[in-house]
DNA sequence: CAATAGTCGACTAACTCAATCGACTTAGTG
DNA sequence: CACTAAGTCGATTGAGTTAGTCGACTATTG
């Protein structure tokens, strides 16, 4: 039930930049630095996000990845399933794919597999940038006031 | 967030070792026919769960494998965890790891990965394979009754 | 035009996963 | 006791995936 690197960091980067996000664009270096990704590994995944249609870009100096909306309406579960494929645990209950298991119809695991989907699906879709984003100040300031 | 294969086939094999408990050993070649798993492949499975201790087994002519405790008294979460080890999608969020992340204790993603963690668990923890095999048995009655 | 930054496709090394094999041990049958 | 049916175990393989790298290119700014 891991969920993949590339997912990680994509999850981390989309982070990144709603907390600055309505400042100028952020420039891979910075975002590769402040979450430590590799910065080539990096390129690629946001690359894919972009085509994918969350972020845009603007070249030359100056240039960098900012949100193509705003953070509120960008959920984890997109990000995941945009650089992980299907969140389904398993072929037989996920909306691609399915009709691999032999007594599909009588197979006492399978609610239990959409029972698993549907609890992360869930969490996940529920679970926006924007309130990520307020954790993580709150987290911030919190830890500065505490120590 | 895929399960492996070697998961899914032990669930399965767990599985149908449940509904034949109490009766005679159920041999390898039977449950790799029922369940349509590799039984070269299946031989490796039974044996971890075995060493776990989930299974016993005879050897010689009318052995096979067997169920150590009733169904009831195991859960898919259990099963899963021998075959593919932790829940937890990611390390940061799992009792023997983390401590991965760059910024772990200011960051707002680390909440929702152990939501996810232990709502699967959860699910898969109150799931005993009596219960499944219950379930089963009645999809397959019911299946018959209805064609 | 020089410098900076994103774009894109190809590539690779490492690793994991699913599966296979061969040789061995144990248990029951006649 | 020999034979045979079954589980045991470690090693190995081949395919595929993953994480990460590279180089050449394009767009923008000053
Ligand atoms: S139907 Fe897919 S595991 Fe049973
Ligand atoms: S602490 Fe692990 S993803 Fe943020």
């Amino acid at each position: 039930m891991r969920l993949s690197t590339k997912g990680e960091y994509a999850s981390r980067a989309m982070l990144e930049l709603s907390l600055h996000h309505e400042e100028k664009p952020l420039h891979i270096r910075d975002i590769s630095k402040a979450q430590d990704i590799p910065q080539r590994f990096l390129e690629q995944i946001l690359l894919q996000l972009k085509r994918a249609g969350y972020l845009r870009s603007r070249k030359g100096p100056d240039g960098g990845y900012y949100l193509s909306r705003p953070p509120a309406e960008i959920n984890v579960a997109e990000v995941i399933r945009v650089m992980d494929g299907p969140l389904a645990p398993i072929d037989c209950v996920s909306v691609t794919a399915h009709e691999v298991c032999p007594h599909e119809s009588s197979c006492g695991l399978r609610g239990l597999w959409k029972e698993v989907r549907d609890a992360v699906a869930q969490i996940m879709e529920k679970a926006t940038f924007e309130e990520l984003a307020e954790r993580t100040r709150a987290a911030r300031s919190g830890r500065r006031r505490g120590s």
